[in-house]
DNA sequence: TCTGGGGTCCTAGGACCC
DNA sequence: TCTGGGGTCCTAGGACCC
């Protein structure tokens, strides 16, 4: 709490004395393969494909090696276009126990450089740079260091981004990918950005980019130039951070306390089935190995929710939602499973049959200690869970990886 | 047999209270 | 008898990101 008063304070004399910022992020070069490669040599030189989930099918690519992308091969392709596109890529299933503890060791690392580091994904760091000269030396000079720790500690490469700040600095990291070094200063933005495509700026996505150009605005320059009144009146607050933007300017600051260690405001899972079901049975039955599973990791991170989300998806890829509040907050597998079937009440036969699902539980708070199962009762619910999956449905006809250690117990 | 799984934030509209 | 408007909570759903 002190540290954010500390940085709200300096932060405001900064704009008021109208001193410039640096900005300096951090963006890791095709991270999962990069890790799944360094983990294992064999995998070196190769188009490798990190898959979305253990088998082949029904995935996506979650990230590719850069061999992989010489093919065309792009993250958040389906496999099997991958495949189309290069049927000799190897495929390893996304393993993200390996890749939080290497983002973990990296921001750890970073720490050295600056205190105000800023974890906004598992590859992303921002670093409020500014006043370092003193120490490092040049933004340059510092980039340039950070880059090589990297690649001496963990044998991977990132691409780094300095600017005045957080969305141009990202911006800038995304310039020169793999390995790149690009420094932005704020005299140089207007010319940057003047021929800038307005999907490049991080926050505008497919549909605003077709909502802009349906008015004419393909580029940053042309997005600047449009006026404020126009892009409020279009977009509410959305236009006024449009504008903001457009013009390389960003208020966001760096923010000390966006860590690791900070609670998830919802945690949930989903899962896609090997084969459309159409059997409620079945489904019910899903559903509470997903709230079992959602259980475990609520307890795991002493956190219990009143929100439970339940969601379904036909085979038209359209997902069907309801979430309700209830007064107590529980991080019972059970319970939360009760809950879901309150959810879905009069859903007594789906009228489409279920590709995948989903149960999420929010409104998260502290877990009362009371409520914390001991390792054996946690163990039993998910195995009951799973027993019963397989006993309706033949055996091992599921069997996520995530529960391996737990089935062979 | 194209299209995963983990999230966050925002908005609109209805219910309800004063 | 008829009627306003603000505030808050809740839910559905859209959009975006990695």
């Amino acid at each position: 709490m002190y540290f954010r008063y500390i940085s709200a304070t300096s932060h405001f004399h900064g704009d008021w004395l109208r001193l410039s910022k640096v900005i300096l992020h951090l963006d890791m070069d095709a991270f999962f393969a990069s890790v799944e490669q360094q983990a294992n040599p064999k995998l070196k030189n190769k188009p490798l494909i990190v898959g979305s989930r253990t088998d082949r099918r029904r995935t996506v690519v979650a990230a590719c090696s850069y061999e992989a992308k010489a093919f065309g091969i792009e993250s958040g392709m389906s496999s099997q276009e991958a495949f189309r596109l290069c049927p000799q890529a190897i495929f390893v299933p996304c393993d993200s126990t390996k890749y939080i503890y290497t983002a973990q060791e990296i921001s750890k690392m970073l720490k050295d450089f600056s205190p105000q580091i800023e974890m906004s994904s598992i590859d992303e760091f921002y670093l409020d740079i500014t006043g370092c000269e003193r120490i490092f030396g040049s933004p340059k000079a510092l980039g340039r260091l950070i880059k090589q720790k990297i690649k001496e500690r963990f044998g991977i490469t990132g691409s780094i981004g300095i600017a005045p700040n957080k969305s141009m600095a990202k911006l800038a990291s995304k310039e020169k990918k793999p390995d790149g070094l690009v420094i932005w200063a704020k005299k140089d933005l207007p010319g940057i950005l003047k021929d800038m495509p307005i999907e490049k700026i991080c926050g505008i996505g497919p549909k605003m980019t077709l909502y802009l150009q349906q008015m004419s605005i393909f580029s940053c320059g042309q997005l600047a130039n449009t006026s404020i009144r126009l892009l409020a009146e279009r977009f509410g607050k959305y236009g006024l951070w449009l504008k903001e933007i457009a013009r390389g300017e960003d208020t966001d600051r760096v923010e000390l306390s966006a860590t690791p260690e900070l609670p998830p405001k919802s945690v949930g899972h989903s899962y896609t089935l090997e084969k459309n079901i159409f059997n409620i049975e079945a489904i019910k039955a899903w559903i509470r190995l997903l709230c079992e599973m959602v259980a475990t990791r609520l307890r795991n991170l002493l956190l219990e929710g009143s929100v439970v989300h339940l969601y379904l998806r036909g085979p038209n890829l359209q997902w069907w939602s309801r979430q309700k509040k209830f007064a107590e907050s529980t991080l019972d597998g059970q319970s939360i499973y009760k809950r879901c079937l309150i959810i879905m009440d009069n859903l007594a036969q789906p009228r489409n049959p279920i590709r995948a699902l989903g149960v999420t539980v929010s409104g998260l708070v502290p877990a009362r200690s009371i409520y914390l199962f001991d390792e054996d009762k946690k163990r039993d619910s998910l195995l009951s869970a799973i027993d019963d999956i397989n006993q309706r449905f033949g055996e091992w006809s599921i069997y996520p990886a995530r529960l391996t250690s737990i089935n062979s117990k």
